[in-house]
RNA sequence: GGGCGCAUAGCUCAGUUGGUUUAGAGCGUCUGGUUUACACCCAGAAGGUCGGGGGUUCGACUCCCUCUGCGCCCACCA
């Protein structure tokens, strides 16, 4: 016998164990099913599991055990990412307060800081693999990939150089966001801006007056920039010059007019810092104007600052406007001014922007011929746009694909090189002595010696990017290096069989970071789209809508304290069930709970069926009781037949919701009918005449529904109902609809039962009738008769009634407590009074609201052009409803007449 | 500045193309229950002018406009 309450600590383990020794989860590359293939986005190799990655884990895991009961050959790889910059950080940090080093990287070298970092990777992916594994995540470990297996540093090599030879990657002093915490350069993604407060100063500039908020930089400033329609500034001419006294002595300035001005703002003018501004540099750019390093790559000023050489940035600013008010160059200081700095979303330092000499990836070239094979030749913008616009790829939900139009109009250049040691180093080698010019871009190192790698590495999404097919080529084949990219994917089984992938599941935070990248990068290293669909889920919050963050273990749920005490199932379920994709969603421990109670409620109600079967002398492992054989609907007594009837919706509605990625709707669903449906009326009204046979099938049929998921609790239970030849849940076949067991007549009969009960224990508790006391009811409806041959019974069980008196016209007589349903009025005889009046009033109202309601249904139907467009099926719904609605208000009219 | 989203019961949220749902659920609250599957349970109740205003319509939680409050994304001013 089983437990009486479900103890998830005593199954998950173990049934995650069996799924892995059935080989449950392994794809099959030479299978002629239908492919199911979902990527699993590469957790950082950095630490814990967080509840981000168990909703991620969750839905992923439905969708591909929904696949795979469907028959679909389905396919989840898991793997890990490198996270470049963010291991990178952890790890120097962890040495600094670990070992006091101040700076790591002089201290250990390259070799050694990677061998401490690969290390580092090493062990929390260990973590990364148990903590996938407690989620009860179904994903194929035969498979698992990491993006610095030799076989994906292969893929991202080939991809490079096949930029490269395109032209679409290249080399250039172009100005980019700099990390001088780290290092490294930043990509325009990884910023964060912070609101501060600092002064706004206004300078005297010759004839000019100019504002700015960082005077450290303004030592090389010799251009003063204007809108050319600017009236205040007509006197002077593109081109001009003039003398000014500036921070260290006199200067030659140059009048230069451009449309990035804005005229409204300050006093109109200003004075361009190119090296180390985004909009400067592009205004020098145009003009063809000078660059001038002003701060160095630690964040200290160069000698051009003369005496304020090598001071850093907050300690020169001071000065430096000391210096200029003593000149009389200070005009203003406006000290409330807010503007916003740029700081590095890993790293957390304040970016400084600067020019330097990098990798990019031009966007805007248009060298790809896509579709694949077309002579059109597309820009990789153009194409990450066209394969959204012409639906090749579905977001859901699909307003964000506005919000990834709207991000690839304002993209600019991607700079893919980093100045961090910890990832794919650029496949580029220069000649030891000899210019830059001399250099080799290829998957190999050059031959000969005196070849000296690039010292940079690769954006962390520039590998990531190729995810859904660099983890499907054959590892055995990224050794021969006489295989072109083409041969790779031609020949791996793997990319063959699963690419394009199928779903890909993440959060709507890195749809530009990553889910565009994929797309960018796959379209070209491939020729195919890397996924059909996008379903992109919300973030999670506290219970007050608060972000949660790992600083604060007060506002954070821990998914691997949770799955012990609730279990992974519950867990689950509260994270799925009241989440729509998109949307952001509060989790906390109540709703856990409760859906703890849910998955024990289905445990109870296995118990009870098997103890029904026990006591029935059914063995719900034979053959005969689960075939279907013996289930002639005909034989049944009408809750049963009630229930096979609502089972084949159930099926049909969870399928289709299923398929169409409603899973909060589909949750809810099953959800309510186990236990408002089959618990609380089915399971009641068989107490006691159960029905053994009907009740394993419903079982079965529910564990199977719900078996995506709550795989525990549904594959445990599984073991008890599941025939000798069955194998496991996990594996076993979606049910279909049999037509042939549908019943509409005895569903609804069933409901109006229902109804009834629940009208009698309205009136119980309404007319406060003690629950021990037994009652009279009279009920009125027009086939009162059947009902009441096979459910009178069951009424006065339920409902403690002793007499039940069917009248199929209208009630008349004593006074009587009556209670509404849908399909009939309910009375049960009282000593008090009843309020006539009220009564009275209740239905003239609901009359009333029918004949309202009516007008609106035969206008519709009056209308000539609604009857022609409209499909048949519609217009003849509508006439149903009219129709229903006459014999409603005919009905109200005669209760109205007898009072 | 540009774009997107949210506002429904005390709390957290559902509500499909405008109509039969008397606007639903879970939690919480209150009342009553040891009915031997389940107290992680059962039966019932209270609680909503569906953010404000306007419009379209026979009919609006649902569509349009507008206002208010909150949140997010992108760009950016020197």
């Amino acid at each position: 016998m089983l437990d009486k309450a479900y103890d998830p600590k005593a199954v998950e383990d173990r049934i995650y164990k069996m799924w892995e020794e059935a080989n449950a989860f392994k794809a099959d590359a030479s299978s002629d099913k239908e492919s199911f293939t979902v990527s699993m986005p590469p957790p950082n190799a950095t630490g814990q599991l967080h509840l981000g990655h168990a909703v991620m884990l969750a839905l992923e895991d439905i969708f591909v055990r929904f696949a795979r009961m469907q028959g679909k050959e389905a396919l989840w790889l898991p793997g890990t990412d490198h996270a470049a910059i963010a291991t990178e950080s952890v790890v120097i940090k962890k040495i600094q307060e670990e070992e006091k080093i101040a700076d790591p990287r002089a201290a250990l070298g390259r070799e050694e800081l990677l061998k401490r970092i690969a290390h580092f990777v090493d062990n929390s992916q260990d973590t990364i693999r148990s903590q996938v594994r407690k989620m009860g995540a179904s994903c194929d470990w035969s498979r698992e990939r990491y993006t610095m297996d030799a076989s994906l540093s292969r893929c991202v090599n080939e991809v490079f150089v096949k930029m490269y030879k395109d032209g679409l990657i290249y080399r250039g002093h172009r100005i980019v966001n700099w990390d001088p915490k780290m290092k490294t350069t930043v990509s325009d993604d990884e910023m964060e801006y912070k609101d501060e407060k600092s002064p706004f100063y206004t300078f005297k500039y010759g004839p000019f007056e100019i504002g700015t908020a960082r005077p450290e930089t303004k030592f090389g400033d010799k251009y003063v920039v204007m809108h050319p329609d600017d009236k205040r500034y007509t006197k002077y001419k593109h081109g001009d010059q003039f003398e000014c006294e500036w921070i260290n002595g006199k200067i030659t300035a140059t009048v230069i007019k451009d449309k990035a001005i804005d005229p409204v703002f300050g006093t109109g003018c200003m004075t361009i810092t190119p090296w180390h501004s985004h909009v400067d540099f592009e205004i020098a750019e145009r003009h063809e104007l000078d660059k001038e390093q002003i701060i160095d790559f630690e964040g200290n000023l160069l000698p051009v600052a003369k005496e304020f050489a090598g001071m850093g940035i907050e300690e020169a600013r001071e000065k430096i406007v000391k210096k200029l008010d003593k000149k009389g160059l200070l005009l203003k200081v406006d000290e409330d001014y807010e503007h916003r700095v740029a700081v590095s979303y890993r790293g957390k330092g304040k970016v400084e922007p600067q020019i330097k000499e990098q990798w990019f990836v031009d966007v805007n070239k248009e060298v790809i011929s896509w579709p694949a094979g077309s002579k059109k030749h597309m820009s990789l913008k153009e194409v990450m746009q066209s394969v959204i616009r012409n639906g090749d790829i579905k977001i859901i939900p699909d307003r964000f694909e506005k919000t990834y139009f709207h991000w690839i109009d304002n993209l600019r250049d991607w700079c893919v090189s980093r100045q961090i040691w910890w990832g794919h180093r650029v496949p580029v080698w220069y000649k030891e002595g000899s210019a830059s010019s001399d250099m080799h871009v290829g998957v190999e190192p050059p031959e000969g010696d005196k070849w000296i790698q690039d010292p940079d590495t690769l954006d962390t999404w520039f590998s990531s990017g190729l995810w859904t097919w660099s983890t499907l080529i054959d590892p055995k084949l990224t050794g021969d290096n006489s295989l072109s990219l083409e041969d790779l994917l031609e020949k791996s089984p793997d990319f063959q069989k699963f690419h394009p992938t199928s779903v890909m599941e993440t959060g709507y935070d890195i749809l530009f970071f990553w889910v565009a990248r994929m797309i960018l990068m796959t379209t070209y290293a491939t020729g195919q789209i890397p996924f059909d669909t996008v379903y992109l889920h919300g973030l999670i919050r506290t219970r007050d809508g608060k972000k949660m963050s790992k600083s604060d273990p007060s506002t954070c749920i821990d998914p691997l304290e949770v799955i012990p005490q609730f279990g992974a199932d519950a867990l689950r379920m509260s994270m799925i069930v009241g989440q729509s994709p998109g949307n952001d969603f509060r989790l906390y421990e109540e709703k856990i709970a409760g859906y703890r109670n849910f998955v024990n409620k289905l445990w109870n109600a296995g118990r009870f069926v098997l103890m029904k079967c026990e006591s029935g002398g059914v063995n719900p492992g034979s053959l005969e009781a689960i075939s279907g054989k013996r289930l002639v609907i005909s034989k049944m007594n009408l809750v049963d037949r009630a229930l096979m009837s609502e089972l084949q919706k159930l099926v049909e509605d969870v399928t289709e919701g299923m398929e169409n990625y409603k899973l909060s709707e589909v949750g809810e669903r099953i959800y309510s009918f186990v236990w408002d449906y089959f618990c609380d009326w089915y399971l009641e009204l068989s107490k006691e005449n159960a029905n053994p046979e009907v009740m394993v099938y419903a079982m079965r049929m529910i564990l199977k529904l719900l078996h995506p998921y709550c795989p525990f609790v549904t594959e445990e239970l599984w073991a008890s109902f599941k025939h000798g030849d069955d194998v496991p849940l996990i594996q076993a076949e979606w049910p279909k609809a049999d037509e042939k067991l549908k019943d509409e007549k005895a569903a609804s009969d069933l409901q109006i039962m229902i109804d009834v009960i629940s009208a009698i224990r309205r009136i119980r508790s309404e007319h406060s009738i003690e629950s021990g006391k037994k009652v009279n009811v009279i009920f009125v409806t027009k086939n009162s008769e059947e009902l009441l041959g096979e459910l009178s019974e069951e009424i006065k069980r339920l409902a403690k009634v002793d007499n039940i008196k069917a009248q199929s016209s209208k009630y008349e007589g004593e006074n009587t407590a009556s209670a509404f349903t849908k399909h009939v009025e309910v009375h049960v005889p009282l000593e008090g009074l009843i309020d006539a009046e009220k009564e009275k009033e209740k239905l003239t109202k609901e009359k009333e609201q029918l004949e309202k309601f009516l007008k609106g249904v035969q206008a519709k139907l009056g209308n000539a052009k609604f009857v022609e467009n409209a499909a048949s099926d519609v217009v003849e719904k509508e006439k149903q409803k009219e129709k229903d609605a006459i014999q409603k208000i005919e009905k109200i009219n005669g209760k109205l007449e007898i009072s």
